[in-house]
DNA sequence: TTGTAGGCGTTATCAG
DNA sequence: CTGATAACGCCTACAA
């Protein structure tokens, strides 16, 4: 599998590789017919550029990277998808890349950035928790997408877009309320949590103070740390304990609208009907929650709008239009069957 | 942001960068002392070595690449954590990459190989359709990760895991007709799919025809192009326009689980009960479907084996232990609360 | 319009 | 153990 380079096909053209170099770039300086006959030997031949050669030499690549964390959540895909679409229409191209769980994204970034040449970069989920020592090291303009640095002392140093959890978690906290729910369980995330899973724990224990509903502990569950976060099996399970352990509660609010589902499906599982004889809410406003049976009553964050802000604040970071700037999005309650009114 | 060279990391170490370099990747012989005191400046100084020069030099990075077509399919999901444990404990590295709908997933494979110096790649989706010619300029070994060449001609050029999607088809058909349902309306891929929408397709029909039931054509609902592929919308719509329609049917199978998930929202919202009044199928034994209520009888195929597999043949090759192989494996078809069996 | 040559940041091969 | 130095494949002045 010897490759072949540049010079090979310079050489059966019987051309320099400067030509050949300017017929792959679509240069204007050449002879449409001299770049005819290298097209033709390329394709025969079957040659392709070395990416990392160019990438190499290039001062610039025109292109904009999106970090994801959390590889499956559905919340993401709608996001991706305007990202996609909007770095096209700025004649950009898009590296997406993947960042596990236990990776360290600004490194993940680093890294990136260094390889490809990137112009910005956007982080959707994760981070959250990071030192402001490892994002300042990054050369780059970025914005953190659905992820809110709000309750930061250094809120004001970076880029982000996301809605504020914390209110949100309260006005779905507040919704159930008023529906006359009172004894409300929370399916939240790890206990270590410190990113929009101790938000929306924050925003659920709010609601209830500000109502003098006084928190019984036995309420808030958190997910097993051996099991997938955010997956309906986490929830199904929290649920089940809940169930076991005979909490008394007449709501329960998840943190996500997979873990809601998973609930919903422990509850028919112990005989219960939801929301009759116990109501579930969700967040998050995905396609699932809409089309469950029943559907789920949640917090539709403004994906697509969120998605094509986050690309306006990087290209005018790019442009060097702004400054950082902080866009924080409004949810909308959207009532669904899962949650029924007490008398 | 001047980037950081290796050749600043040694002057400023007073060393030669090929020091540097044995630092960097822990190559034996270097004196312990000299290398920390290098570690040192990289950390100060947050050094990052540049990807591409290194793939560029390198002849061999010890990583295999994954293209996946359909970044939303949830079914991948599960496979893509197994691969990542398998690569890793092979010590080799791993690349995702997504491939667009429109993109020609054999041009990404060979830039991506030229460009990362892979020792093999997995297909994971799509594909299927693909002229041999371009498969065969992939200068490394390859998988076709459940995606099935059977009925091609070349069936036995490529490796390829994945169950027969004919006949797991032809199974749930079965199955439903084992049910006692005869007008069994199927809910598929674009007209023009010829990849797995096609095999099941012809399942589908091959079981009516063994059962000598005719086909009534306004069963077989097609996709609509302008929605997502294998979204609930699609299944919803289709659905939808099927009781428009009135067509007369007493269970709808649908090609995946996320489609059948839409079907059921429709019947629902139409005021049907499902499986009272008529009984919904899917495929791919999904999460979803488990936790659905009522939980979709689906196939299941077996995800996480067949992710292992797929692994192990790639790595066989690789190791040039063997030659190409064919793994097709059984679906298990998982009965759920959606199929009542008709008196 | 075309060819030559230098360098992008690393690693690997040699001598020291 | 360490330090020059030559590639790796490509792009881009610069010269022709």
């Amino acid at each position: 599998m010897e490759c072949i380079t540049i010079k090979d096909v310079a050489r059966v053209c019987g051309v320099g590789v400067s030509t050949v170099s300017r017929a792959i770039n679509n240069h204007p300086d050449i002879n449409p017919e001299t770049k005819e006959m290298i097209m033709q030997v390329i394709k025969e031949n079957n040659y392709v550029p070395n990416n990392s050669a160019r990438n190499l030499k290039r001062s610039d690549a025109r292109a904009i990277a999106i970090l994801i964390k959390g590889i499956s959540n559905p919340f993401f895909n709608s996001m991706i998808k305007v990202f996609e679409e909007e770095i096209q229409k700025k004649k950009y191209s898009l590296v997406l890349q993947h960042v596990d769980a236990w990776q360290d994204e600004t490194e993940v970034a680093l890294e990136l950035e260094k390889e490809k040449r990137l112009r910005g970069i956007i982080f959707l989920g994760g981070i959250a928790s990071h030192s402001q020592e490892q994002l300042k090291k990054i050369p780059v303009p970025f914005v953190l997408s659905t992820v809110s640095l709000l309750g930061k002392e250094y809120k004001n140093d970076y880029s982000f877009v996301s809605v504020d959890d914390v209110k949100e978690s309260c006005r779905m906290t507040e919704h159930l309320i008023s529906q006359g729910h009172e004894k409300i369980a929370l399916l939240c995330s790890y206990k270590e949590d410190v990113s929009i899973g101790a938000l929306r724990l924050t925003g659920y224990k709010k609601a209830l103070e500000a109502h003098n509903i006084p928190v019984d502990e036995r309420w808030i569950r958190h997910m097993d740390p051996e099991l997938d976060s955010y997956s309906m099996e986490s929830g199904y399970r929290m649920t089940k304990a809940l169930l076991e352990e005979g909490v008394d509660c007449t709501a329960i609010f998840a943190i996500s609208d997979s873990l809601a589902i998973g609930a919903v499906r422990a509850l028919i599982d112990a005989g219960k009907r939801v929301p009759e004889d116990i109501s579930v809410a969700g967040f998050d406003g995905t396609e699932m929650a809409a089309y469950y049976n029943p559907s789920i009553t949640t917090i539709r964050q403004p994906a697509e709008t969120m998605a094509k802000e986050t690309i306006k604040l990087l290209f005018d970071s790019i442009k060097k239009k702004t400054n950082v700037q902080q866009l924080i999005f409004e949810g909308e309650l959207v009532p669904g069957e899962s949650v029924k009114k007490l008398n």
